[in-house]
Order: C-alpha cells, then structure tokens, then sequence
DNA sequence: TTAGTTGCAAAGGCTTTGCACGCGC
DNA sequence: GCGCGTGCAAAGCCTTTGCAACTAA
C-alpha cells in the first residue's frame, strides 16, 4: 500500500536523463509509479485511457528511452513478456512465477551483494549481475 | 578443454530419462556434449549434416524433451536465442554478453551457494534460482 | 502391434523498425 | 524553427502447435 509519490518529479526525472518531457512520457512514468514490475501491454492500458491517441509503440519507445537513460530498469523473464520496474532502490533480486509471470522483490540473503561479483570473469567486463528465483506463486498453486 | 565423454553414454541418459532413443536425441545429446551453451539452431547446424532429413522442430522437440527430462538445462538470456547446457555439475552461474549472447559458465563466488535461498519467498514456492553476470565479452570489446 | 517420435507446414506472440506529422525547447 | 518524439503500419524473429507417416520397443 505504499503508494510512490514520485509523481510529481516525474517531469524533473525525464528532463534529468536528458530526454524531453511529453504527455506520453509522463503518463507512462506515472503508471510505471503506480504499478511496479508491469508490461508493455499493461501500462499501455494504463496509459490509454488519458491519452487515447497513444498507441502500444510509443509506450514501448517510452520505456526503452527510460531504460537506457537508466531511469527504469528491464526485468525479462524468460517465456514471459519483458516488464519494467523504477529502479527505486538496487540490490534487490526477483521472485518470478514460472506459471503467471508474476514478480515479487526479495532482498538479497546475503547482505549487501557477495553475489554480484563472479569469481572468474573469463575477461568480460561485467555491467550488472541479476539473481532470479523461478517458483510459483501462491495463486497459482492454489489453482492447480 | 575438458572433452566431455558424456557420448558414449548417450544412449543410457536418454534411457535412464524414460525417452525412446533415436537417432536425432542422440545426435542433439552429442552435439550438445560437443558444444555446450548452443542453442537450437546451432544444434540444428551440427545435426543436419548427419541426418540431412531432420528438421529445426525436431530438435526443439528432442531439446525440450530433455530439459523436461532434467537431463539438459534451459538458459535464456533475455533478448537472445534460449541456450541449452548439460547440466554436467549444478550450481555455477552465468556470464552472458549483452551484445553477442556467447556464455561462460562461472562457479559462485561465495562459497556453497547462499544466494539461492531467498530472504523472504512471499509465498512463493522456490523451485530453482539463477545468478546472471551481464557483461562485454572481450571479443565484442576488441570489436568496438 | 502400438505408442512415442519425426518431419513438414503454419500459426502465434512480442518486439522492433520506418516514415510523415506534430510538439517541446 | 529545429529536432526529437509520436503514432500508424508492417515486418521480424524465435518458438510452439497439429497432423500424417514412421519406427523403437
């Protein structure tokens, strides 16, 4: 029931990752606020009900512009289609339902991040490192 | 360099699996042995040349028979083709190029494996967990 | 024999791309 | 006014599904 208020710096967060401020954008940042870890396809829903000219493109070119601005980060679950979260706060690893795609946040067991850091890197240079628990959720294991 | 002589026994495994053994698994079963970290089409690329009449839908079908089977394991790196693996020993994670998707196999940093018990399940019946180290492989680095 | 598998064909879903018009700056 | 962003349309890719013929057991 914690309801963000990062509404109203929605416009100050846009302009801050250097992009423009548009009806569309805001809208999109404001569903995104409203409902964590929601797809394309959902907060097109949200969005088109204010902007009834918007269509599910723009929304999708919405959310990548704020994905590679890093204000919104990608969650992709594999067999499910890709969903988007506020990068409120990092460090925290995803609870994904295997059967309905749902995701809840989980703190990282073990404090602050051991995990993040692989033991050989095999040259790469790494950029970001993602712990992903695959189960079900309770309403789906309550309708089998 | 670690030849895997998973071969000979590929028969057995599909056996032991409770599958029909036929030429395409086994062919599928050895390729992967060969090359781990392929993905359906490239394993498609290494049959064909050995049962030219076999077809990309029946080795997606031997792939996933086995994955079911818990005899390989499914890696999908989001925004890539989905990679299968034999599942040789559990418990090491992966290390996946954002640009070209090639994948290297890492042990977990921090010991046994702590990470894969999340610190709060809400609710959620845990079946698997899955560490991802996304990152530039030196080959796509030297490229740019 | 008989059920599990194959190979072919086609559909399906999600995401990206291209281009003219309109709006933010 | 300039250029980024929008909205529309269409294509693209990977994967799954259906069904007749075949083959392992």
């Amino acid at each position: 029931m914690t309801a963000p208020a990062l509404l109203d710096d929605a416009e100050g967060a846009i302009r801050a990752a250097g992009l423009r401020v548009t009806e569309s954008r805001r809208a999109v940042l404001n569903a995104l606020a409203q409902h964590p870890h929601a797809s394309a396809d959902d907060i097109f829903g949200r969005v088109l009900p204010g902007i009834p000219t918007t269509s599910l493109q723009s929304v999708y070119n919405a959310l990548n512009d704020f994905a590679d601005a890093g204000l919104v980060r990608r969650i992709e679950p594999a067999g499910h289609p890709m969903l988007f979260e506020l990068r409120v706060s990092d460090n925290h690893h995803h609870l994904i339902c295997r059967s309905c795609g749902a995701v809840e946040d989980v703190d990282c067991a073990v404090g602050p991040s051991p995990c993040l850091t692989p033991s050989d890197t095999h040259g790469f240079a790494v950029h970001t490192a993602e712990v992903t628990y695959w189960g079900e959720c309770p309403a789906c294991a309550a309708a089998r």
